[in-house]
DNA sequence: TTGACGATAGTCT
DNA sequence: GACTATCGTCAAC
């Protein structure tokens, strides 16, 4: 198998989470959970810019327990549960001290599907084995165990592997539900690859 | 110690 | 397309 590189740190150090977010559209995340190799490629991310966004964790600077891996320096996983069951799995960004995120939503399967399937105790191969937050960190087989974790080890990692996307491919989209958030709920902040069929279902609607 | 809440997933219509 | 189950985390008492 060809070997392709790693993303460097000063990848995910850059200061403009908005454009690591269009960046990270077209490339590969894998885990190595066990031996075992899954991934695939980024069709959808959606950035959270910490102290200015509503919607982050971070949002004015609050630090706790939970979020404080976002504080810390570019290039490592941020893992967390939501609702009690999901694990969603982000990109911390920019450097330390600054709580940048980008929220993988959702990828499209190309490596160890057979595997992901059997993690989600799957047998057709659709959209829901990787379209989501919840079913992406289930299938790549993440645990909050991961929390933390360095994205250029050998756990977690994301490879360019020189796709050219068209940015008139990329579609940027404002977030829902933030109503509360003022300007920054027009803000489109969201990102996925146009007519792709493993990203979340569009809700361009209204 | 307790109550409120949420960056969802899955099911039903 | 709409609805709800469900539980860890946070913050206040």
């Amino acid at each position: 198998m060809i070997k392709y590189p790693k993303l460097p740190l000063t990848f995910y150090q850059q200061d403009n989470v908005l454009q690591i977010s269009k960046l990270l559209i077209g490339k590969y995340l894998f885990t190595n959970n066990d031996g075992i190799i899954t991934g695939g490629m980024i069709v959808e991310t959606e950035a959270y810019r910490g102290i200015d966004d509503r919607a982050s964790h971070a949002y004015g600077m609050k630090m706790t327990k939970r979020n404080e891996v976002m504080y810390g320096a570019g290039g490592h996983a941020y893992i967390y549960l939501c609702y009690g069951i999901h694990l969603l799995f982000n990109v911390v960004t920019n450097q330390k001290g600054i709580p940048h995120g980008i929220l993988i939503k959702a990828i499209e399967p190309q490596i160890g599907i057979e595997k992901m399937m059997e993690r989600r105790k799957k047998t057709k191969l659709n959209r829901s084995l990787t379209g989501g937050p919840g079913a992406l960190t289930e299938a790549l087989g993440m645990s909050i165990r991961d929390n933390g974790t360095s994205l250029i080890g050998s756990m977690i990692w994301l490879e360019d592997r020189n796709i050219k996307i068209d940015p008139e491919q990329i579609i940027a989209t404002p977030r829902i539900g933030v109503d509360y958030a003022g300007e920054d709920a027009m803000l489109p902040w969201r990102f996925r690859i146009k007519n792709n069929p493993w990203t979340s279902p569009a809700k361009e609607k209204k």
